[in-house]
Parts: C-alpha cells; structure tokens; sequence
DNA sequence: TGTACATCAGTGAACGCGCGTTCACTGATGTAC
DNA sequence: TGTACATCAGTGAACGCGCGTTCACTGATGTAC
C-alpha cells in the first residue's frame, strides 16, 4: 500500500532524466519518425509520465533538435572511429536494419527537409562533418577534390541506406549496398 | 448496349473525382509527408468534404499506394523523355524547390521505408525502373555493369536530391547537386 | 547546529484540437417494366 | 413511352482516440539563518 505518488529528484538526477528523454527521443524519431512518434511514447519509454515533458523542453520542436544533434554526434564519432572502414560500416547490414541507432540524415531524411531552421541548420553541420570524414580517406587526391568526391560519397550513401530500407526484396537491398560498398571503396 | 456504349456523366464524373483525390494525395503527401496531412485537408485539396473518401477508397494506406505509383509513375515517364538528360532533370533546381511534383523516392523516403507491404512493393518497382531508365544511358558497357552502375547512379542521386533539400545554406545545396551532376555525367 | 521555507522535478488530469473512420441522409443518375 | 424504384457519390455531423501543451499538486531537495 505504500503508493509512490512523487518523487523529487535531486538536480543531477534531474540533468540525467534529461538526458534520457534526448536518448529516447533519438532513438524513438529514427525508428519510427518525428510526426509519428508521440511525446507520451517518447516519456514513457524514457520511464516517465509526459507532464513532466515540459519541465525539461521548451517544444517538441527543440527535442527534435537535440534529439538530431545527439544522433548526428554519435554517428560522426562512430565512423570516424571507423577509419578506413567508415563507408563499410555506414553501407553495412547492421546500420540498415538498425535506423533507430544510425544516421539520422537517411532514416528521417524526408523530415529534416520540412523542419524548422534550427534543425535544419545541425543537419547541415552533421552533413558537413561527414562530408570531412570521408574526405580524409581520399588522400592521394588534392583537398578540394577530396571534397567533391566526399560530397558525392556521402550522397550515394545516404541514397543506398535508405534504398536499402525501402526496397522489399533483401536481393536487391543486398545489391544497393554492396555496389554502392564497391563503387566507393575505389 | 446502348446504355453501356453511352457514357453515364455522373459514373464518369465519379471516376474523375477519384483521379482528383488521387493526384491531390500525390501532390500533398509528397510536400508535406504521408502522416502529416490529414484526409481533410486532401479532400479539400481535391474539391470535396472529407465523408466522401470512403466511397472511393478503403483507407488511407490504399491511397498512399495509389498516390506513390502516380507520382512513379509520372517521374518515369518524365525521365524517359528525358532520354540522356535525365540524370540532368532528376537534379535540377527545379526538381529540389518542387517536391510535390517529383520523386517520391526522396520526398518521402523515409516514411516508404516504413510503409505497408503493397506500398513498399510499388516503391520497389520504381526504383527498379529508374535504375532500368539510367542504365539505358551507360550503352558502351556490358547490361550486368550498366545496371550496377545505375543502381549507385540512382542512389547517388536519392541522396543527393534529398540531402539538397534538408541543407540550410544554398550555396552547399547546390554544390551538392552540381557534384552529384558530374559525377554521373562523365 | 537545527529548523523553516523556497525550489522545482515529476505526476496525472485536463485542455482544445485534428486525426482516421463511420453513418444517416440527400438527390441526381441509372434501371426495370 | 413514362413511371416507379434502386443505386450511389457526396455532404456534414459524429465517433473514439491520441496529439502537443497546460496546470494544480506533491514532497524531497536545496537554502537561509
């Protein structure tokens, strides 16, 4: 019968209940879309109730963009950790049936299009610093034309990803990536 | 018969509205997202009151299907009559600020992915019919290869359209275009 | 030091609203005889 | 042929539901003295 009503949580519990709704939101927007998930969903699966949403974000709007900003960080880091590999593993199998843990640019890509300016301004940041990764793998060539074959890298990339996810044969998802792996992995 | 040579007005008119709502969907689905325009605001897009929708169709994942092999439809045929500038057409500034009138592979790429099976079936056909269009153009290498360059070709350009889109600084927004453009365009 | 009080993270009910879907109804069109 | 009836596209109200957001309240935490 002992019912816990409320439980008030000290202010570094309180930053690392924030931190898991921009965790959950994360991972809930790339798996399932930003206007198809809910904030009650988005709460509870961060183990709250979603009246006290609001206590730590202004809007919807504003976790969308932290939420983006924390995917886009975690996928820089990882395939910058990657090294040489970085093309292999955003092409890989696990990253195309993983979306809720990978690039935010390809499973919420149509999205990002249609958002408000601040998270359209970290996508184009996200998307530069990818640009940048994979630019240091062609160092054999000038840096400008790093850079433009980087862009058109990245491009393909995002492309073949969310092809992958799209197409219903797993034949032709396997031959999306595994040309597109080859074409540039020269 | 008689009565079945002569066109009934209000059948065929029936027949048209249905074409209406149809193209309307096409149009506003690919513009806004599939789950953020609501049935109201496309039958009153199409001219009607939202009640009608359920004498022409049976939900409103049957119309996304329906506007999705529209919009394929009419990318196909446009990039056909493009003949060896469709690459050029696919990434065109036109194509990037107008959305609603073109591919819906990267207008609401993301959304497909997590469609329906008969939706995610039709993108499937229309994509294997782009990358048919743009292997058509790579005649001085084997039909295996051509094709294989045509599945990066037409992810290449996805992604770049897409990416086009979601940037924020127009100057990038175009170099991506540009870059994709020459990199296809040999 | 202990005590009084202010702060504020989190709860759960409630707000107005729009969603996809259903339904009774209308009235022009199509059919039967 | 005209008349009676059936059909059905389209209307507009209504359904239950979930949305983003607000709010009164709780009670442990933090602060002042």
């Amino acid at each position: 019968m002992f019912t816990e009503v409320v439980v008030r949580k000290s202010r570094e519990e309180a930053a690392q209940t924030r931190k898991r709704i921009v965790s959950a939101a994360a991972a809930e927007f790339r798996e399932h879309g930003i206007v198809a998930t809910g904030l009650a969903d988005l709460m509870k699966a961060a183990g709250l109730t979603h009246g006290g949403f609001y206590k730590h974000f202004e809007s919807k709007d504003q976790l969308v963009a932290e939420a983006l900003a924390e995917a886009l960080d975690a996928l820089t880091r990882r395939l910058t950790d990657a090294g040489r590999g970085a093309v292999a593993t955003y092409l890989s199998d696990w990253h195309r049936d993983s979306p809720g843990e990978g690039c935010p640019l390809s499973s919420i890509g149509s999205e990002l299009a249609r958002s408000d300016d601040k998270t359209r301004s970290l996508a184009t940041d996200g998307f530069r610093e990818l640009v940048d990764i994979i630019a240091g793998r062609f160092d054999r060539i000038p840096p400008a034309a790093a850079r433009a074959r980087a862009l058109v890298a990245v491009s393909t990339m995002i492309g073949a990803l969310t092809m992958a996810r799209i197409v219903d044969d797993p034949k032709l998802s396997a031959e999306i990536l595994k040309q597109a792996k080859k074409s540039l992995t020269d």
